[in-house]
This record gives structure tokens, C-alpha cells and sequence, in this order.
DNA sequence: TCACTATATAAGCATATGCTTATATATGCA
DNA sequence: TGCATATATAAGCATATGCTTATATAGTGA
């Protein structure tokens, strides 16, 4: 039960950057721990560069952190943020984006990053 | 304590709709209640076509509804909308928007159009 | 050091967006 | 009917957005 208030340009922001398919699948898809871009492309089934610029777009805003693990890069939803629970409500108003990850990792296509 | 599930790509189009500062700030104006254009165009100040322009995408996507009375449409929130649950949330999550009506109506700029 | 993998960045381009100005539509009233 | 007011729509234009392809950067391991 947040009752953060959120500056009106600051929330109308967060929610350009959400109000995007390909993004929101990404925070729905960090929504219970870390992925990395190659687990985004083979989702998404989209370009690196394009789920790159993706990603950035949520870092510069201060939505997603990300996190070296050797030759691969974690992202993860960054709780310290003050647009946080903005973006939690609506993460609990979306279907579950989880499962398609598990899907991924069912056909065995999961983790060429054996994280 | 909503828990209704929003299919991601219309709840992406809502966010989309909701993630610009002048739709966000319509949106906070008429939740507790209908505003008429020229409130708008007082409040924003903008022009009237861009107001209007903005008020038919909310229209389009069904977040807003309209009622002509006489000679002056008002706008008020489509609480009936499968996407209103998320509407709501960011509602609660930005400041008060009412504040400015209150402010044009003691500024007696308020109410060209005497409702 | 060299090749390979993972990721980021840059440049170019087509489409979307949001404003402006001009005009159309609808209501109210003399 | 005619004019004023409120609102919507259309057309034009500058900027933003999201993709593509090409290339740069960084880590890994031989």
C-alpha cells in the first residue's frame, strides 16, 4: 500500500518509459530477479541492439541497475528508486511475464549465459 | 486494492496515454470529478485544439468519457474501463491536480463556462 | 596476443507525436 | 435567420521514437 507521492513530470515520465511493450515486458520480466540481455533477445525475440537501447532508456531513468557478471550483464529493478511504486503497482496489474521465461528454459533455448 | 489483470499491450498503450504531462494532469483534474474544455485551457494553458487533440486519445482508448451539456462537453473518467484499476493507482501515486481548479476559481478565472 | 562472445554505441531512416493555424460543427440566443 | 461561443477536426511541420546495420568495447580463454 504505497502512498509515495511522485513529482507529476517525474511519474509522467516513468510512465512514457513503461508505456512501451517491448519495456514493460522487460520490467515484468526482472520483476522477481535479474536477467540478462541475452535472456531479453531470446524472449523478446529481438534485436541486441534494439533490447540494448531498450535497457538504456530504463537506466538513464534510474528504473533498471545493472550488474557485471564477467562477460555478461545483469539487469534488475532498482527498488531504491523514487518512481519504485509507481512502477510495482502496475507490475502487480500485469500478467505474469515469468512464464516465458520458463518456457524458454523448458525448450532448453534458456541460458546460453549458464547463469 | 485492485487486482485486476490488464493484458500487457493494452496495458501499455494506457501507460503510453498516461506518460505525457499534460494527459497525466487532465487525468488528475477530473478524478473526483467532470471539467469542461475551457478548464482545461485555463488550467494547461494551451491552446484549445491541442487540448482538445489530447482529450480525444483518452477518449479513443476509453479512459475518459464525455457528456455534452448544452454548449459545453465535460470530461470525466470511465470508471467502467477495464483499464481504470491502473488509472486509479497512478492517481494515488501523484500529487493533487484538483488544487489548480481551486486556484483558477479564486483567481476568478474559473467558469467562463458557468457550470 | 588472438579469436570469440556479450554488450554498447553510433548513424541513418521511417514512422509517430504534439504543436500550430485554419476551418468545420454544434449550441444558444437575439 | 444570423451571430457569438464552445469544441472538434484537418493539414502542415518540427521533433521524438524505435528500428536497422555497422562498429566499438570489454571480458574469456587458448
Amino acid at each position: 500500500m504505497e502512498k509515495t507521492i511522485i513529482d507529476l513530470e517525474t511519474a509522467a515520465q516513468t510512465l512514457k518509459l513503461l508505456g512501451d511493450k517491448t519495456r514493460l515486458t522487460i520490467i515484468g520480466l526482472i520483476s522477481e530477479g535479474e536477467c540478462c540481455v541475452c535472456e531479453f533477445v531470446e524472449v523478446l525475440q529481438m534485436s541486441q541492439p534494439s533490447v540494448s537501447q531498450h535497457l538504456r532508456k530504463l537506466r538513464d531513468a534510474g528504473l533498471v541497475k545493472e550488474k557485471r557478471k564477467g562477460q555478461w550483464i545483469y539487469y534488475s529493478l532498482n527498488k531504491d528508486h523514487a518512481t519504485y511504486p509507481i512502477v510495482q503497482q502496475i507490475i502487480e496489474q500485469i500478467p505474469d511475464q515469468i512464464e516465458k521465461l520458463h518456457a524458454l528454459e523448458q525448450a532448453g533455448l534458456r541460458i546460453q549465459c549458464d547463469s
